[in-house]
RNA sequence: GCGAGGGUAGCCAAGCCGGGAAACGGCGGCGGACUCAAGAUCCGCUCCUGUAGAGGUCCGAGGGUUCAAAUCCCUUCCCUCGCACCA
């Protein structure tokens, strides 16, 4: 505990114990359709730190929220326990993987606890366990079944001294030697620091670009997540619309340079290009193919020169265009020219096709490629009709224009001849290209799950049958390489379609294919026959509000967005996308940095409860900053938060003990009430403002408001003796309005108050008021007050005697309501023609005069009975002050000269001294 | 280069969507109350000028729209993030 506070470890300790004898965040599952709130699951790491706080405050926070507005609510965790780490550390500590994580989900799940986070533990969800990797495993079957799954070479990275397969996080170094431009990165790894090469392994995909389409288009009906993450996943898709073209590429018409070696055959075919831009193709003049190309391959087989460029020379990486001319020639199909085909390394398979002709006039890359390789620029797009082709020598002219020197095409818009032109073109066809690959789930692994297949010599990969799922890991090796390939028993099996000798898959899958559909176990996590309940998951999927990090922007959302819609076709679910709205928190820092271990400068969140508690932590976290944005850690803020938390529970159990502030001299029963009512409407005033920014996620504000209201009621006990009812409510409501972020503390206060049941499952406070109106009663409050200390500081008045307030006479309200309404281009003589506002004479006019004057800025004001007793109310806030009767008068109370100068929303200021 | 998000008083941070108050709140600093004192707590002040609520300057910079701009529009600089030899 810390000294001058409260013993936040027995009040946090008894209330978790309370909470979970009475199962109150259990969700039953006969609810028809819960607010479904979740945070994205952690690696259980065995350590919690400040980001995790964060991320399960936000969700605890808000589930509660939700929970006390009477929804049911759905708010589970769980653990996404595969993954490299266990494998390591297992190695490290001579233990295995899995006890290793299950002692981490231990600690972990303790931490969870002890800062309040409120579970439905009954739903837990722990990927490591063979009741849930059966059914990633029962998925890969469904995927397979509706094609969705391939088996292909893929490269990786490999140690020849491990023998294994390396993944890009093992894979170090990498610094390429400044001014090279052979040979890339140089990289190593990470236990032996043997160069890594790479390997072409054949491993398994799921063919997420089949959805690629959908994945795309459907990013814009995402309307609850952040543009950032949209804008991140449209980037990793990346839809280009271009055409299709075949080139006809072959050693024609004596087009060889002599470095050809034989004159074996020399017909290539077609090969096709993609292009954006096929309103330029009257300017090609040559055609590049990627180094990995086929036709590249095949050429590399019988021609050293391009051998030699694309095994060594070849640098994709750098900035500098690299290509070799191959001899061979490409037909342009509108023009019949031929061009110089080469091989190039800023031409990558993985883009469009693989091939592309360039076009050095209207392409920067090409112009930089043409300028090295001395090729002609040829331009043949001008920036509008009237224009001459523009000058491409020095630069490419890459906009859109109109077509010229381009035959019949000549004189259209850039856009009409794209469309002309792949209509005309033999073979040419629109197509929109994706920079999407296919989903690689295989991992050289131990510890993930096993991939269902067998591998039959007859039969091939065969997929292992529904009825012997799971195919269950065994016990773990520690060995060089893959413990799975050690497994010698486990490994030998039948083929399950001929019964002959087999092998098991000893390839592990992805662990993101585990959290690819987390969030529908959940629905029904013991379920046995089936992942999820599918009427289940229909009734309370999507996830209504899903937070965690924005390093998950594109793969976890992304492969979760693919599942769901795979699932959706074959499974029946409802819904296409998982998750309606997404909060990507912000980090929180150091002075700026990132927390990290290696920087030294991480504050453990343990700490942090053992001195302050957890709900001091959680207070901190969720007030420093709206959710999404970064903040500094700061210890000072910490001990503001703390030592606002000790005075609400000062404050709490001194009323509780029937205290309630007794001062004789200002007990007299008019200024009570007057006080009574203004605490009793900023109560309201707090309750619509904070209820609007939980809905919001802006607990910074919500809780900002909470905090006002209870310095309010601390000034107000000071100040008089409380209305105890008035009081009361103003702590309960108080204690409501912190309970989401703060739960501990104030459950033990509302017990204080004596109130029966949980605070956590109590009602959350009606909003009576309209934030408007109790906004401008604010204003005027603090206006008034502002108005006052000014004048006696301006006019150096030390110690007032007495501070008249008068209101404005209801006639100066009705010409302000004329005027706003009035459209009359004279308001002086529209006023001034009606008799109850015409009758006041000089101060009439006067007052007609100034609202002419400012007509444009004229604003609603509190009526004048409402402006009244909103200052009556506040008036104990200027004799606090100033230590001075204060006297709050109607217009007709007061002397004329004084009364005079009020307005709407302004009252007259006389202060005696 | 393309895209997204930011730049608010000493620091952190509201306000910007739906234009109208030198601009909430917190920290730090200053003054005061309480106290023997310190801490805690409470009341003010914290852009400049001003002996009755005023005037001036101000929200990265520069323009514009408007009776009126931190807020809307354009240009520009800086920061953070994502993508990028993408055909």
């Amino acid at each position: 505990m810390h000294d001058d506070g409260y013993d936040h470890t027995t009040v946090e300790r008894r209330w978790q114990a309370a909470w979970d004898d009475a199962s109150v965040y259990r969700t039953p599952d006969d609810v028809s359709d819960p607010t479904y709130v979740l945070g994205m699951y952690p690696y259980p790491s065995g350590e919690m730190h400040m980001g995790h706080v964060r991320n399960y405050t936000i969700t605890d926070a808000y589930a509660r929220f939700r929970r006390m507005c009477g929804d049911d609510v759905l708010h589970p965790m769980g653990w996404d326990a595969f993954g490299l780490p266990a494998e390591n550390a297992a190695k490290e500590r001579d233990t295995n993987p899995r006890d290793w994580t299950v002692d981490c989900i231990d600690r972990m799940r303790d931490q969870m606890e002890a800062m309040g986070f409120g579970y439905d533990w009954k739903r837990e969800v722990t990927t490591c366990r063979p009741r849930y990797y059966k059914w990633n495993q029962w998925l890969f079957r469904r995927f397979a079944e509706a094609d969705l799954v391939e088996r292909r070479d893929a490269e990786v990275n490999w140690c020849p001294s491990c023998e294994t397969v390396l993944a890009d996080e093992q894979v170090e170094g990498g610094e390429s030697p400044e001014g090279s431009h052979e040979g890339g990165a140089v990289e190593l790894c990470w236990r032996c620091d043997t160069p890594v090469t790479e390997r072409e392994l054949e491993q398994w995909f799921l063919k997420i670009t089949e959805y690629a389409d959908e994945l795309r288009g459907d990013i814009d009906e995402l309307a609850g997540w952040p543009d950032s993450v949209r804008q991140m996943q449209r980037n990793w898709i990346g839809r280009q619309e271009g055409s299709r073209v075949p080139f006809e590429v072959s050693a024609a018409s004596g087009a060889s340079d002599g470095r050809g070696e034989g004159a074996e055959s020399r017909e290539f075919g077609e090969v096709d290009a993609f292009t954006t831009r096929l309103d330029t193709i009257h300017g090609a003049t040559f055609f590049a193919l990627a180094p990995d190309h086929p036709v590249s391959e095949r050429l590399a087989e019988e021609n050293d020169a391009v051998h030699e460029f694309v095994r060594h020379e070849a640098d994709p990486e750098g900035d500098e265009p690299n290509g070799i001319e191959t001899g061979l020639t490409a037909t342009n199909p509108v023009t019949g020219e031929g061009l110089p085909v080469f091989v190039a390394d800023f031409v990558l398979s993985e883009v469009g096709t693989g091939a592309l002709y360039g076009v050095p006039a209207h392409d920067d890359r090409d112009h930089a490629f043409a300028e090295k390789m001395g090729l002609d620029v040829e331009p043949v797009v001008a920036p509008d009709a009237d224009a001459d082709a523009p000058d491409a020598e020095e630069t490419a002219y890459t906009e859109d224009g109109v077509v010229v020197n381009s035959g019949e095409y000549s004189g259209l818009t850039s856009a009409e001849a794209r469309e002309r032109l792949t209509e005309t073109i033999d073979g040419a066809d629109v197509e929109t290209v994706y920079r999407l690959r296919d989903w690689g789930i295989s991992r050289q692994r131990y510890w993930g799950t096993p991939i269902p297949v067998v591998h039959c010599d007859d039969c091939g990969p065969v997929l292992v049958p529904e009825a012997e799922l799971p195919v269950e890991l065994p016990e773990f090796k520690n060995v060089t390489g893959n413990p799975l390939d050690a497994a010698e028993e486990w490994k030998s099996t039948t083929c399950p379609d001929c019964g002959a000798d087999a092998e098991r898959e000893t390839d592990t899958m992805d662990t993101f294919v585990d959290s690819s559909w987390y969030f529908l176990r959940y629905v029904s996590p013991e379920l046995a026959d089936a992942p999820f309940d599918v009427d289940r998951a229909n009734g309370w999927m999507p996830v209504d509000q899903y937070v965690g990090g924005i390093e998950h922007a594109v793969m976890h959302l992304l492969y979760s967005r693919f599942f769901q819609k795979v699932l959706a076709d074959h499974e029946g679910l409802q819904h296409r996308e998982p998750f309606e709205n997404l909060l990507a928190q912000g980090m929180v820092q150091l002075e700026g940095e990132k927390m990290s271990k290696s920087k030294g400068n991480v504050v453990s969140p343990q700490a942090i409860v053992e001195e302050y508690g957890a709900d001091t932590a959680r207070l901190f976290i969720m007030q420093a900053a709206q959710p999404e944005r970064d903040f500094d850690w700061s210890e000072e803020g910490v001990r503001s938060a703390y030592a606002f938390l000790t005075r609400l529970k000062a404050t709490v159990e001194t009323f509780a003990a029937g205290d309630v502030g007794a001062d004789p001299r200002r007990a007299d029963g008019d200024v009570a009430a007057g006080t009574a009512a203004y605490v009793d409407g900023e109560i309201d005033a707090a309750v619509a403002v904070a209820t609007e920014e939980y809905d919001d996620l802006t607990f910074n504000t919500a809780l900002r408001e909470a905090r006002d209201l209870v310095g309010t009621l601390r000034a107000y006990r000071e100040y008089t003796a409380v209305d105890p009812a008035v009081f009361e409510r103003g702590l309960a409501v108080a204690l409501k309005l912190l309970a989401p972020v703060a739960p501990h503390v104030c459950e033990e206060l509302w017990e204080t108050l004596g109130r029966e049941g949980f605070l956590v499952e109590a009602d959350w406070p009606d909003v009576t008021a309209d934030r408007e109106t109790a906004e401008r009663r604010r204003l005027l409050v603090e206006n008034t007050r502002e108005d006052v200390r000014e004048i006696s500081d301006v006019a150096g008045i030390d110690d007032p005697e007495r501070v008249d307030v008068v209101v404005t006479p209801d006639w100066k309200h009705e010409a302000l309501r004329v005027a706003l309404e009035s459209d009359a281009d004279n308001l002086v003589g529209e006023l001034m023609g009606r008799e109850d506002i015409q009758r006041h004479g000089e101060a009439a006019a006067d007052y007609a005069k100034d609202l002419q004057a400012e007509r444009e800025a004229l604003r609603k004001t509190l009526p004048p009975a409402a402006e009244h007793e909103t200052l009556r109310a506040a008036a104990w806030l200027i004799e606090r002050e100033f230590d001075a009767e204060v006297r709050v008068l109607r217009a007709e109370e007061a002397p004329e000269d004084v009364a005079t100068t009020a307005e709407p929303g302004r009252p007259a200021i006389d202060i005696q001294e």
